[in-house]
DNA sequence: GTCGTGATAGCCT
DNA sequence: GGCTATCACGACG
């Protein structure tokens, strides 16, 4: 079941708990690569100084203004893209960014794509990897994820235990950077091994 | 295991 | 010009 609009444009925290479970699905010519997701993080509108879109609209935020259910990703450090939901009604700028998946389908692919590391657990286990092992770039920002070629579905996987987080890497961000809306599947291996800030709460 | 570092490009003041 | 929602690697212990 592919997810529709309707999901992504409800409030920003809520979509990015109910990723957690659900499969991130990459067309790729014949082939189909997917991986469970397994850890997000919230971008929340304007006054979220972590959010890109607090700078106002630019370039490179503007599809952070679309209605959710779009795709925005952007390069990050010259190296690797980053995968976001954007999520909430137009003109409200937020976004759920995607940090991490479980391989499911055509893994050696992935594994391929990502120049084939030790453990199957480092495949995407990063929003930098993930991309990496779903051939996601530039091209896909604005795609709109109820198309053919990058979307999410319902698999009616079974989450038993979030754990929340601060984000990564947003200490600049104010009063905002403590905030604990970087969201993972407890106990799951694929998750980042980015630096953890200590849980602050179990949802 | 942890820590520090270097790589590199696009964005925005 | 300064910064960044990252990753891999090597040095250490």
């Amino acid at each position: 079941m592919k997810l529709t609009h309707d999901f992504y444009i409800r409030p920003t925290l809520e979509v990015a708990r109910n990723l957690l479970g659900k499969v991130l699905v990459r067309r790729l010519g014949r082939k189909t690569l997917s991986g469970i997701i397994v850890e997000t993080e919230a971008y929340v509108g304007p006054e979220d100084l972590a959010c890109h879109a607090s700078k106002g609209r630019t370039p490179r935020t503007t599809v952070m203004f679309e209605q959710g259910g779009c795709a925005y990703v952007y390069m990050i450090y010259g190296f690797y893209f980053c995968l976001n939901v954007v999520t909430e009604p137009r003109d409200f700028p937020a976004a759920v960014l995607i940090r991490a998946v479980d391989p499911i389908e055509n893994i050696s692919t992935m594994r391929r794509l990502r120049k084939n590391p030790e453990r199957d657990t480092s495949i995407a286990s990063g929003p930098g990897k993930l991309c990496m092992a779903m051939a996601i770039d530039k091209k896909l920002n604005g795609a709109d994820l109820t198309g053919k070629t990058l979307w999410i579905e319902d698999r009616g996987v079974a989450v038993d235990r979030i754990d929340a987080t601060a984000r990564i890497g947003v200490d600049y961000a104010g009063e905002y950077k403590d905030k604990p809306w970087r969201f993972y599947i407890h106990g799951n291996p694929h998750v980042s091994r980015a630096k953890i800030g200590h849980r602050t709460q179990d949802v």
